[in-house]
DNA sequence: AGCTTACATCGATGAATGTCAATACATTTA
DNA sequence: TAAATGTATTGACATTCATCGATGTAAGCT
């Protein structure tokens, strides 16, 4: 009855066998790992308005600007997230790369790292 | 001393006032939530190896054949995530719409979902 | 000195991950 | 038909990780 043709609609029941097809990801273990570390960075929408700026302005922007106007606001209390939660998805962005700052006096300026984040378009492009 | 143009030098120093520039992001709370939520689903090892398999094959792949060959090996057993495990994946991958799946008989044969993986393309396109 | 800004620390709260166990269901075998 | 086998999902749970804000510290400007 089975043949090697009807596979899919009739497979093999045997313990322990693959049923349709042997498969193996092209993405190793650590570039997998790589990958969602730079996209778990990305996955969040108070960094993601916050690299939207970033990306606007070629200069530099200080912290304190992205107060008030990043992070989905708060359902009770309709407050956006403040400077402390901030300057932690800086940090977050900063540790993947995807941004670097400048001290300049007290004022700290970020400015987007425009390579890191052409590696993750790179990335979701290898997946077709 | 402090003029518009030097702005970024010198910035001015008023309480409440932004230091250097007004800014606010093209993506609004909404879109920036649904990105955010695209991408939380695609941050992850495993479920990237998943989407790596599915994008391989244009037909179908039986969930049984993920077992063993996706998701880290643990550090400690050097065992990879069970099929339950996978099982929880593909659901979070189904509820963004990155994936969509066909029972046949016992199987459930999943298979990518190719327009939603290019709206996460187009998402990372636009910051630029 | 006094003010302002940036950021680190810490703790509380909530979310994600992975496993075992249980369940649902289709197919085969007795 | 009833029992057995294999596949996949679901639920409950523990563990780990993320998020966020109150507070404190360091440092620079006026």
């Amino acid at each position: 009855m089975a043949n090697s043709e009807t596979i899919i609609l009739e497979p093999r029941r045997q313990t322990g066998q693959s049923c349709c097809a042997t498969v193996t990801p092209r993405l190793g273990d650590e570039q997998a790992k790589a990958a969602a570390d730079l996209l778990k960075a990305l996955a969040d929408p108070t960094r993601l308005q916050i690299l939207d700026i970033l990306v606007q302005h070629t200069g530099k922007v200080c912290v304190c600007d992205f107060e008030g106007v990043v992070g989905l606001p708060d359902p009770q209390t309709g407050q956006r997230p403040k400077q402390p939660t901030i300057s932690h998805h800086l940090r977050v962005l900063r540790e993947v790369g995807l941004v670097d700052y400048e001290k300049q006096g007290v004022w700290a300026y970020y400015f987007v790292q425009r390579e890191r984040l052409a590696e993750a378009r790179v990335l979701l492009d290898m997946l077709r």
